[in-house]
DNA sequence: ACTTTTCTGAAACGCTCATTTCAGAAACTA
DNA sequence: TAGTTTCTGAAATGAGCGTTTCAGAAAAGT
């Protein structure tokens, strides 16, 4: 046996995350990643691997992240519509909150078009909120707490769909009332 | 007087532009760049300048020809509730007909945050299909043909946001009956 | 304490990046 | 056609890119 491995493999990858996140995959170095991490660049190619590597983990770990969140605030719901209601507005805080935009979002327009892999692991975090989302709505329609003329399946597409569009004006307008205005209308229009 | 510059520089931009679109501004080289415009760097460098004036051009080219296309559909329409109807439509096929998603979108992801130039150009085209949208919207509240419930200038941001996220789903998805469902059911909501 | 294994830091790798240079070709005027 | 101006093409620039190398430091077992 000999040494282990020196620095927090976890710690180091949200680091990375964060600089992905600001810059994008093409607008990071691997100089503004390593400096970040607090690592030398041999020792990020003999754990994690090269760039690419790395980002995919980043990837993983923002997707794992949004999931536990979502799985505990399913949890504590009194009722499928609370818990919709709660979706929106964790939504629209969240919305409010990043400078740079979904990182998930982002990524789907700068990278996934020319990178299938990247591609499915989007793909398959979108399915995850996708089910999330249907679920609640099917129990809503069950419960008679939502009409049910349209189909669940459509309707979680259409609350994705409608949040990404958040993303875009925040960042071009950095206004937060603009934000909650939509969120408070997805909400009356759907929960009516 | 001496020779005139030799390239057709509409047509140049418009091949820099395709670039752009599909690579991003940091994935894109400027090897990549005149190949594509098939003009040596000393003449672009002579002429447009460098790599951000000439992705500053492209952004330009590209909102003024979705400006011009804007207003030649809304001359056209019977009423305002049918001009609507027809940008939706016209918002679903081009979602599905592009293939690396809505240019602007993509930068307003992957520069803007970063560059307040490039941020302000979008901000002027995101603010030019609000207004194209509040007016109709306006109209057809007057000719009684949409409720005046909602305040027209929240709707338009709603419409603008809901179809930004239709081009994610089709990055991720490339299932045209998915963005066709989301518009129909859009259309529904708003115009019933 | 010695050996063995593995990780680290600094330097170097070849390559591509955006940008500049400049000699000569091209096109205009007179 | 001669003279002038300006554009073009190829090559060169230095900096930065992602990645690899390797000597030596560090930590484990014996």
């Amino acid at each position: 046996m000999a040494r282990t491995v020196e620095f927090d493999q976890h710690n180091a990858i949200e680091k990375a995350l964060d600089v992905f996140w600001k810059k994008g995959y093409n607008g990071a170095s691997m100089r503004d990643l390593t400096d970040a991490m607090q690592i030398n660049s041999s020792s990020l190619y003999n754990t994690i691997g090269d760039k690419h590597q790395l980002f995919t983990e980043c990837i993983k770990h923002y997707t794992q992240k949004r999931r536990i969140f979502l799985e505990q605030r399913a949890a504590g719901a009194a009722s499928a519509v609370k818990a919709l209601e709660q979706f929106f507005n964790d939504v629209a805080a969240v919305v409010i909150k990043d400078a740079h935009g979904c990182f998930a979002i982002k990524t789907a327009f700068e990278v996934s078009p020319n990178d299938h892999g990247i591609q499915g692991l989007l793909k398959e975090d979108n399915d995850f909120t996708h089910t999330f989302l249907c679920t609640l709505i099917k129990k809503a329609i069950k419960d008679g707490e939502m009409t049910d003329a349209n189909d669940a399946d459509m309707l979680a597409d259409y609350i994705i769909s409608t949040y990404t569009g958040w993303y875009e004006l925040f960042l071009l307008y950095r206004n937060p009332i603009q934000i909650k205005k939509l969120a408070d209308f997805m909400a009356k229009q759907l929960l009516k």
